[in-house]
DNA sequence: TCTTGCTATGCACCTTGTTGCATAGCAAGC
DNA sequence: GCTTGCTATGCAACAAGGTGCATAGCAAGA
């Protein structure tokens, strides 16, 4: 389970709570994995049971106290065992693409608004990224830091860079969709007609 | 779910048996979603039991007899009603994501095996598709139906073309993160220092 | 005072997905 | 006769993920 080690990277980039964590996986994390509070909350227990990682209460004024999770030694070995160890290529879900073959048995027209605003989404997605590329990578790493290299901001860029070229590839494709789809006339449902 | 559908979708392209389903999963829907036969057998049995598919035993020489499901009234009807509900844009995860930026507090460079390894898998899926798309896409449609469009065939060919967009993205990109890696000396883990 | 809204944590339940195993027909080779 | 291997279907148990709901502190505004 790679829940469990993006937890533990994102822990490791910078302590939190499973709240901040949660708010995390809304934005950076959440661009390469997806995950509810409820399983962020479910897995730091576990992991703290196990001993990956210590936990620390943090009384706040103006807001709730809150439990500050970092990673223990523990939590530190079982990721680098994990990075030793290979993992298969990543399987699949494309719901869209499922639509649009099926839409073949339907009326493929009528998917085109559909196909339009995932075309949208993934075009905000990358200017949000574009926004955060400029905002974290935009200048050189730090003046005074010219000799070796930061693995973090090095690797979170190329990441990065990652999702930006697969935001493009999507926009791409969506458009090479919607010119498809627009070679079929509406209401041509290869069953019951071009009436309904 | 999207499994019900993907099914159906299958199942209308070709009524076929559970181990034929989970055959096709291998290859051509497997490419943008994944289930193993149990999953698909469950499935079937389900949606059986809701009227969405029909069955018919085949007895069959020389193997075992077989149970053919195809699409039912109600599981047409299924279909286009969750083809006309909107979805969200999928929720990615890219385990080797989280291994990249995870290798920033280990050893970066060991990490370059790992990332050669899945661009190999990517340059074999992308030739398979290539071999696919010039076999069955290579010539025009068919010489008599020179009229209209093969709505099947096209909408096809446009998910196929998705798949071969998204190998050579990731092919560019585990480059640029290979490129990336190799800057980094072997053994600069930041906390145990080069001697490891 | 009451409501709204954000921060913060968590339980219970249900659905999905995965793993391991079991059964069985039949063909081919040793 | 025995084993191997492919076709074909399925159960049981477990792991992981998602939905809904509950609780609670505190601030700001109607």
């Amino acid at each position: 389970m790679a829940l469990d080690h993006a937890i533990l990277v994102s822990l490791l980039e910078k302590p939190g709570s499973g709240y901040e964590l949660a708010r995390r996986f809304e934005r950076s994390i959440g661009y390469f994995w997806t995950a509810t509070h409820q399983q962020i909350y479910r897995v730091l227990k576990r992991m703290e049971a196990e001993g990956w990682v210590d936990v620390r209460d943090v009384p706040q004024y103006g807001r709730p106290d809150k439990k500050e999770y970092s990673v223990a030694p523990a939590g530190r070995e079982a990721l680098s065992a994990w990075l030793a160890a290979p993992i298969e290529p990543e399987s699949v879900r494309h719901d869209l693409a499922v639509k649009i073959r099926g839409a073949a048995f339907d009326d493929p027209a009528s998917l085109i608004g559909e196909v339009e605003r995932h075309r949208q989404a993934h075009r905000d997605r990358l200017a949000h990224y574009l926004v955060g590329e400029t905002r974290d990578f935009g200048q050189p790493p730090e003046p005074e830091a010219a000799g070796p290299l930061d693995a973090e901001r090095e690797l979170q860029h190329v990441v990065l860079r990652g999702g930006i070229a697969y935001e493009r590839m999507m926009i791409d494709w969506l458009d090479d969709v919607l010119a498809t789809l627009a070679r079929f006339e509406p209401g041509t449902d290869p069953d019951t007609g071009p009436a309904g």
